[in-house]
RNA sequence: GGAGGAGUUCCCGAGUGGCCAAAGGGGGCAGACUGUAAAUCUGUUGCGUUAGCUUCGGUGGUUCGAAUCCACCCUCCUCCA
């Protein structure tokens, strides 16, 4: 199976601006395209799983990729998908973060001469002048046209500063500017960004009278039609500190029934036949897709070892018995004892797995709270040095938090 | 530049002097049921063991008492230029 073929059987393209051509060029691996970055975050996130990947079944086909790091770029941010301006980042975050996201990609794309590139816009959007830049491209753009593209509709009615509307400007120069330097003639994005991605195939059509393509591939989502990688609002991050590859597995292993197979063929490198035969099971049986994801995706990001790390954690405490020892656990020591024990609220505290007191009260007075599988009811339970020591303590918050407490 | 309007807790949104740590909904968390799923039902949702403390864009003020009244400032929206 060609590639370009994989990426549709795997449901992955959204948009494209001529079939033809990019089927032909990515299949005969001829493409040299670039995915933008933004960063502002310092880690990458679940959400740019899906862009990693394609980059990475691209590369492998032959293809260059390039990836762009949005230092300049997101010194304005992007308005697209958003109902309020983002927060403005000062030079030194952007450049922390574009440092954070490039040792994040190195595990995941191959780099170096011949191979995947790493840019970053900040090297030619900073540096551009703002009169020489209104008479190099401004008058390539139509008000009225980039007025009619859906990112900006959405922000009409809540206001849009003149700031981000030159988003698309500026992506549309890194794409201009990447086609002159780097060769560059494909742009590959989310599906939110195919306005701004088509602002660039116009200009070097206009500036160059030459054709670049661009695709977009569809958002993660879930069943329920929302953005995918996120828990109670926080991102997924693809940094171990951040979330802890524990976490990370958990999350796909705690997916819905109605998204697990999307994900295992969006997602993971399995063969698609063998993903079609995953395709047949249903009910409880699922549960075996499930570890099946959360074990490849953990395995892509943080590498084997962690993988069968978190998966044994996981069977161990859903599924009894089993090593111990990989289940998530917070140190204490001397100083967080008072009188030589720390009560039961304080120690969820320390270990995270309440934001404050108050909260862990409520969950012990509602049940939620079990330690060494005995359920705590009184808020007032303390624990001394000595039951700390050893193996320590095994907290179970809810169904499925664990969290073991030692010194 | 002018005229109006708005800013409330994670989000939306009610609240126009004390009964307000602030209705209602969403989301989150927990309990029951399950398959570490979904749906459903129940509880809970600022911090603190209690007393109490901090919160309604910001800073001051009026008052015994302010999310609510006054002044100034900031931000955003709408209409006019």
């Amino acid at each position: 199976m060609t590639c370009y073929e994989e990426l549709k059987a795997r449901g992955l393209i959204a948009q494209v601006t001529n079939e033809d051509e990019i089927r032909e060029m990515i299949n005969a691996g001829k493409a040299t395209f670039y995915i933008g970055y933004d960063c502002t975050a310092d880690s990458l996130t679940a959400g740019h799983f899906v862009t990693l990947t394609l980059m990475k079944r691209l590369q492998q086909a032959g293809n260059k990729p390039i990836a762009l790091i949005g230092g300049g770029t997101t010194t304005i941010g992007d308005p697209s998908g958003r109902t309020d301006m983002r927060k403005m980042l000062t030079r030194e975050d952007i450049d922390h973060n574009a440092e954070c996201f490039k040792r994040q990609m190195e595990r995941f794309i191959e780099f170096g001469e011949g191979k995947a590139k790493m840019l970053n816009n900040a090297d030619w959007l900073l540096n551009l002048n703002y009169v020489e830049l209104l008479r190099e491209v401004g008058a390539c753009f139509s008000v009225n046209n980039m007025l009619r593209a859906e990112c900006y509709k959405q922000r009409m009615e809540k206001g849009l500063s003149f700031l981000e509307f030159n988003y698309m400007i500026m992506q549309s120069y890194d794409f201009y500017h990447l086609f002159q330097t780097h060769g560059c003639n494909m742009q590959f994005g989310g599906n939110d960004q195919w306005s701004n991605m088509l602002g660039g195939t116009e200009l070097i059509r206009r500036k160059l009278g030459k054709d670049a393509h661009c695709m977009t591939i569809n958002l993660l989502t879930d069943s329920q039609g929302n953005k995918m990688g996120k828990t109670a609002g926080n991102a997924v991050w693809l940094d171990p500190n951040k979330t802890s590859p524990y976490d990370f597995y958990q999350y796909w292993r705690n997916i819905e029934d109605a998204d697990v197979m999307k994900c295992v063929r969006w997602l993971t490198f399995l063969p698609l036949e063998q993903i079609d035969e995953m395709d047949q099971w249903t009910g409880s049986q699922l549960n075996q897709a499930k570890e099946i994801l959360a074990w490849e995706l953990t395995n892509m990001v943080h590498g084997t070892e962690e993988a069968d790390k978190a998966q044994n954690a996981a069977r161990a405490l859903f599924m009894g018995g089993g090593d111990m020892s990989d289940v998530p656990s917070t140190t204490l020591n001397e100083g967080d004892l008072t009188g030589g024990s720390i009560g039961i609220l304080d120690l969820m505290v320390q270990c995270k797995l309440a934001p404050s007191k108050k909260e862990a009260r409520r969950l012990v007075e509602q049940g939620g709270v079990t330690v060494n599988d005995e359920k705590v009811s009184d808020p007032n339970t303390a624990y001394t040095a000595d039951q700390l020591a050893g193996d320590g303590l095994m907290i179970r918050k809810g169904k499925k938090v664990f969290h073991k407490a030692a010194m």
